[in-house]
RNA sequence: GGGGAGGUCGCAUAGCCAGGUCGAGUGCGGUGGUUUGCUAAACCACUACAGCGGGUUAUUCCGCUGUCGCGGGUUCGAAUCCCGCCCUCCCCGCCA
């Protein structure tokens, strides 16, 4: 149901569910605009079936043509009023978030969120330093020259770090590969379009990078491209689910978390994501949300980092999710649970903004399908917690095992082999 | 960047240059039916979407409006004329 529906529907409902997640909207206006908007379209219509008749079948009289032409300013004169409320009203529409499934757990916060799992944080039997202080005595991560080349809260990677996370996408686009997901190299800059339909749009605004002379935006994450690629299609039933599995570069402005992580590179500008988007049926959806949160974790299981599973509570899902978990790993320096990703079911939200649909039979009503994202998963974090759990005392840091076939075999960086 | 062609109902096309029952013809595909031992073929019918209103409220139904890439304009009336934008294709140039 689209954000109107359901206001004209039960706009109790969606004010409980504003609360919910501590958001606000004027529904009493948008309730008012909507009755204009129907009342302006309703006495258009008339003029317009009322000019219709009269130019069907030939030139019609000079007395009909006056008539027509005061129809005609009449329409015109409602058009400007209909452009108005309806300007407003879009505009505000845009601004209601999704529906809450009913089984969220109620909360302000992240604080709030509900812990599913958690295993026992690894203990290294020495003092772990911090992921940028080891990172740059062994010579793989360089801040300093980072930020030289572009600013704060940006970096590089050097040697058999650059490798090693070059590896760690490749090894998790192929275990979603695996998984029947189909793999998608989309750009990272897109259309406003596009960051409409997936409801970045307008609310994510300011924390998006943008090119003002064409329009064009920098990705946050693959997961617009991933909805907007079907963006005003019907999707044969037989192709559902479809699975997408991308690697994007992502960009966020941060402006909202000036001051917050600001050393190292848990919270950057820019940074590498392996994201999942599935497009499927609406009563698999729940199974969807489940299986891509495991999808999530399997990830730092294989590479052997302790998992923490959460349920996000009402106040911290997020503007499109109906409900969603959090995947998170250890980080023994950071000494807090690192979030490597965040899986979201959807619903028919982007859907219904993206115009994506399917018929369960041929000359059905076509549906909208539910839409799923997951990271699988985000690698500054995944690096921080590898180089936080891996690292030894003497400074070198071992390659998890998983990960070492996709590094020529390489089971270690030693002290000495790259230095900044 | 320069020049040319073009975007029409799932696909392919007609209609535009001479504006008026054109929301739109034809072919293919799809759905239903007739025929048939079955299949195929043939024949017949149907075959976009959205909004609003009415009847029913389980489905079906009726009326109106809008949509021929998008947005404006001209006109009593626009798929058809004019302007702007987007996209596709071809040729030339330039850069990788």
């Amino acid at each position: 149901m689209t954000p109107i529906q359901r206001i004209r529907d039960d706009p109790g409902k969606v004010r409980e569910m504003l609360a919910a997640r501590d958001f606000d909207a004027p529904l009493e206006r948008i309730l008012e605009l909507d009755k204009v908007v129907r009342e302006l379209k309703a006495r258009k219509e008339t003029l317009q079936a009322e000019r219709n008749k009269a130019s069907r079948g030939g030139p019609p009289s000079e007395a009909v043509k006056a008539r027509m032409r005061e129809v005609g300013d009449q329409v015109r004169t409602i058009d400007g009023e209909l452009a108005t409320a309806e300007s407003e009203l879009d505009e505000r529409l845009l601004w209601i978030p999704n529906e809450i499934h009913p089984k969220v757990p109620r909360g302000k916060d992240e604080h709030d969120n509900v812990v599913v799992r958690q295993d026992k944080p690894k203990t290294l039997g020495f003092e772990p330093k911090p992921h940028w202080e080891f990172g740059e005595r062994l010579g793989i991560l360089d801040i300093q020259r980072g930020t030289k080349l572009s600013g704060s809260r940006f970096y590089a990677l050097r040697g058999a770090g650059a490798a090693l996370q070059r590896a760690l996408i490749t090894w998790m686009i192929d275990l979603k590969i695996a998984e029947g997901f189909t793999e998608i190299y989309p750009p990272s800059v897109t259309k406003r379009e596009t960051l409409l339909g997936s409801a970045h749009l307008p609310h994510f605004d300011e924390n998006l990078y943008r090119d003002e002379d064409d329009d064009v935006w920098l990705v946050p994450t693959a997961e617009p491209q991933l909805v907007g690629l079907h963006r005003d299609e019907i999707l044969d039933l037989a192709t559902l689910p479809r699975r997408y599995v991308a690697f994007t570069p992502c960009y966020r402005r941060e402006h909202m978390s000036a001051g917050r992580d600001v050393r190292g590179i848990k919270r950057v500008h820019w940074f590498d994501k392996v994201e999942m988007v599935v497009h499927c049926l609406p009563e698999d959806s729940p199974k969807w949300l489940d299986r891509m949160t495991e999808l999530a974790v399997e990830v730092v299981e294989k590479l052997e980092l302790p998992v923490r599973v959460t349920e996000r509570c009402t106040g911290d899902l997020g503007f499109t999710a109906l409900r969603g978990f959090d995947v998170d790993a250890w980080g023994p320096a950071a000494n807090e649970w690192l979030e490597v990703s965040s899986a979201s079911n959807c619903g028919s939200f982007q859907a219904e903004r993206s115009n994506i649909r399917f018929r369960r039979e041929a000359g059905g009503k076509a549906e909208h399908v539910h839409i799923l994202n997951a990271s699988g998963v985000a690698l500054p974090r995944l690096m921080i917690a590898i180089l936080e759990n891996y690292q030894h005392e003497d400074g070198s840091l071992e390659i998890p095992k998983a990960v070492r076939p996709y590094l020529g075999g390489r089971d270690c960086v030693r002290v000495g082999e790259f230095s900044l």
